[in-house]
DNA sequence: CCGGAATACATGACATGTCACGTTCCTTGC
DNA sequence: GCAAGGAACGTGACATGTCATGTATTCCGG
């Protein structure tokens, strides 16, 4: 089914994945009081336009469950880091905003976050190899998304308000 | 901290992790019954001498707290996947040991779940950026065992029965 | 060998994630 | 415009994961 090497180049990208994975939760666990889930849906949020998502979008981006993230959201609200306020463009939706506190613990968090990745990932690299192993990432992105299960990010469409036509 | 180029790499990998977590999850529930936490731990054991592994090393090698793995193979032995002895070679310690439950299980999902990493991450990837990525793995795995929190697999020590001098 | 420290694991309480389902609203075909 | 189907989300029940702690065993310095 996969070659040898493909084999072991699949082994070797689960092996990454497992233990940094572990290494990355740890990390801002204890240096931030966040997990990595709450730190994806941060770093979602303040990458996106009025660092605000509507959630079936924001689970699309991150990849999880949308009743995960209901109820992630709804943990995260009580602490302050997100809100939830009603969709403007469809009453039945629900729009994540990032607070100013979650922002906070955002850019308080990743600096010790990036300096981990930096020292786990990217200083083990030889250079050289760096736009080869983007390019393979991103192939591999896209062939995800053209052969898996979920939509495109954030290739929905939106109705938006004030457009209608006047009544 | 990162460079643009590594920023922009880390996001593709951080895409696609995401991604490809989501899609193994639920194909191999859907077509095993098997999570893929469960095809982690059955992985392991087959891949180890005597299809048994003592459940700290086994932990470490997938990268998970032990009391993870504890709850986790309390429930695969319940469902007839694994069992767990007592360790001959430490009266603390306890072996995870496949069953020929848990090997059939495994052998029935595994070409389903290579079938998605095929398709998934093979297919869409250039087959001369595969050594390439392959090295680019291996060299961030050991980075991430060189500066991480966790002992490397497969060398901690175990006392050997029947090598004591005897009485 | 003996006592204190460390290690291996289990467990209970609690945090998190999944699944099935209900409610509300939107959309589509007439 | 209206009914039927679909989509968005929340929720409760349950599966899974984490943390703090307890018990048994081993290790190690003297």
């Amino acid at each position: 089914m996969l070659t040898d090497e493909q084999q072991e180049t699949w082994f070797a990208y689960m092996r990454v994945v497992l233990r940094l994975q572990y290494e990355m939760n740890r990390q801002l666990q204890t240096d931030s009081g966040l997990s990595l889930a709450d730190y994806d849906v941060l770093n979602a949020l303040a990458d996106s336009p009025g660092a605000r998502l509507q959630l079936t979008d924001l689970a699309t981006r991150i990849a999880w469950e949308r009743s995960r993230l209901s109820h992630h959201l709804k943990r995260m609200s009580g602490r302050g880091l997100v809100e939830r306020t009603p969709s403007e463009s469809d009453r039945r939706a629900t729009d994540a905003v990032l607070t100013d506190a979650g922002l906070s613990a955002l850019r308080a968090a990743t600096p010790g976050h990036a300096a981990l990745v930096r020292r786990m990932f990217f200083d083990g690299l030889d250079p050289a190899a760096l736009p080869v192993l983007r390019a393979a990432l991103e192939a591999v992105h896209e062939q995800v998304l053209a052969t898996g299960t979920l939509p495109r990010p954030g290739q929905r469409q939106h109705r938006l308000p004030g457009l209608q036509t006047g009544g």
